[in-house]
DNA sequence: CACATGATGTAGACCGATCTACAAGAGGCG
DNA sequence: CGCCTCTTGTAGATCGGTCTACATCATGTG
């Protein structure tokens, strides 16, 4: 922003005007492109500051690129997704690329409305964050521009992806209840139909492995899954339910921290305590381990997620063609949220 | 998506082709602009469909309007934002508008960058959240395009406002520790030069209003006010100290309830209670009102000033040219953060 | 019946960049 | 000295839409 010769902002012909030159010339100090003398630079540099000239995005996509990279994200609200956006955008600095986000509420259709915004935005490369959408239709996508898919465990040839291994996570959040003794653990997630493990959602995955963990334990019959719609929103009936049942859980596992808060919400309504039943969350985000929540959780490090997924993109950018498929270990955090079931010898 | 022709997405040019007619026919069905008659309207939409025809962004943004509207953003990780943006998008459904969102970290320059971002990519209009980028600055973006101040206080002629009545939400939990009985109240705010009222930043609007209302409580002498780098970071420690002052406050009252979640950690750190000091935030963020935080709050109406700040856009859009400055109210919610102080029989 | 009016569709300029093809000039070399 | 190569800068096509000006045709009207 500065000075300009007349109406609106300044546009690459006036640069050109002003230094002299052709708008060739200009458009190539810009991208800083082959043959360009010092002097020229020198004279095409001092006008476009004079006229705090900017190129607009619009007319560089027409042919070349945007410098944007777009990222859609439902529900911002939980606090997971801004730990991939620092990640995303700590990868970008530095580089001439700008992220943009596009939310996209949690429904279903939504996902496909917010990603196709950003593919008409023309921007360089995407990362889709909402596991509700078609793989095929991904691979469409894909072959407009670079994509990456975070958090959904497809291994498409088309498109990279970024998980983090939540079989693993799960089956590790398990191993801790049962070595504190715990035998009643119930499961808390999402609809039946989104928690079809052939779609690769986390939280299908990580149901999948509490089935497992249950099976192999010789605990099959005490599998108790709660299928709550909309997760967080009814999470907190869906516990109370849990909370009131005759043969009551010793221990809840939530396939989210947002949800798992909720129990914890309804664990302090129903009078209750961690003595009385242990909670679990999966994801890591930061109020977990705040003194007043203390929630036992398996942390996923949504900053490297971000940062890979840039990372990839800028490979693709860059000219990579063969797919990648990127695996984080999560960890697990040990609270006060979970402790041994009364029964067995819980103070 | 769809098939299409050879190379690329469908253009145009393709549709018009397919469907017999010109480009600016398509075009005029497209925008639903005036001349078109019913079986070419038919036409024309069928073989958009057919070809999975989608207009890209880049090239209306070349004459006409981009559809998109743009917000800044710092810190999306508190959790405050993502409110502003739940009634943001809101308010856009429905319309032919799509919202993006630029994160910039709340570094001063990054308020710059993104805001310059979302201009070099036409956006029909932008909402501005950083607090720290100069007035004038923003005054001459809004002659590029219309523009919306989010939760700053600057009446400026040039673009439209939308903030939270800060000075009255201040009072108002002045008076409520007033009430209780406090009179040794600190104040946790950011860095000094942030804090100048003259800014218009909400968190010094608030500083300003802890100092009157000490002043007006004849309470002058025993103003303290802990001015952190980096508000939340610091947050944790600086609150540390004033628990270790000899003449230990009886409540402390942060600008943001970030801070204020820091400060209630660094009371259970400290062995205290909330009988020992209360706490009291500003925002009213979800996770407050968790039964382990339990915080008293302002409660801003965050939902309400996205939905607004884009109303405004949209008005701007339509041919509004007079500035509009609308304050929305807070109210307070108390919880168990607060309480009598232990001298007066807080039990 | 000649003419004004209104509805519908088209041609083509235009937006602001990028990018290819090429011209002009400077050195290098046999 | 003539030719070749390399560097530097320019002209002009191009991207995919929008928008203005205008042509065409059907209808109403005096």
């Amino acid at each position: 922003m500065a000075a300009r010769g007349q109406a609106g902002p300044a546009t690459i012909e006036d640069v050109a005007r002003a230094a002299g030159v052709s708008r060739s010339a200009v458009s190539k100090v810009i991208r800083d492109a082959y043959g360009v003398s010092p002097a020229m630079r020198e004279r095409v540099t001092a006008a476009i500051e004079r006229l705090g000239y900017r190129p607009r995005v619009s007319a560089r996509g027409m042919r070349g690129k945007t410098f944007t990279l777009g990222i859609e994200i439902p529900d911002l609200a939980n606090p997971f997704y801004p730990l991939l956006l620092a990640g995303a955008t700590a990868a970008l600095s530095g580089t001439p690329y700008q992220l943009v986000i596009a939310p996209a509420d949690p429904a279903h259709s939504e996902g496909y409305r917010a990603l196709q915004a950003l593919v008409d935005r023309q921007v360089d490369g995407v990362i889709a964050v909402s596991p509700l959408v078609e793989q095929a239709w991904l691979s469409e996508v894909s072959a407009t521009v670079p994509l990456v898919m975070l958090g959904r465990h497809d291994r498409a040839e088309e498109y990279d992806t970024v998980v983090s291994d939540d079989e693993a996570g799960a089956l590790t959040v398990m191993r801790h209840l049962f070595d504190l003794g715990h035998r009643d653990i119930a499961h808390l997630t999402g609809e039946p139909e989104d928690s079809d493990p052939g779609f690769g959602v986390p939280q299908a995955i990580r149901l999948q492995a509490y089935r497992t963990a249950m099976q192999e334990a010789g605990l099959g019959d005490r599998i108790n899954i709660a299928h709550v719609p909309g997760v967080t929103a009814g999470a907190h009936r869906a516990a109370l339910r849990l909370l009131a049942e005759t043969e009551r859980p010793t221990a809840i596992v939530a396939c989210h921290d947002e949800p798992a808060l909720e129990v914890l919400r309804a664990v302090a309504d129903a009078g209750l305590t961690a003595d009385d039943v242990s909670v679990a969350g999966y994801d890591g985000i930061a109020i977990a381990g705040h003194p007043g929540i203390s929630l036992t959780t398996m942390r996923q490090d949504g900053e490297r997620m971000g940062r890979r997924s840039v990372e990839l993109l800028l490979e693709r950018l860059a000219g990579r063609t063969a797919p990648r498929h990127e695996v984080v270990e999560p960890d697990l955090v040990v609270r006060s949220s979970t402790r041994p079931p009364r029964a067995l010898g819980g103070r």
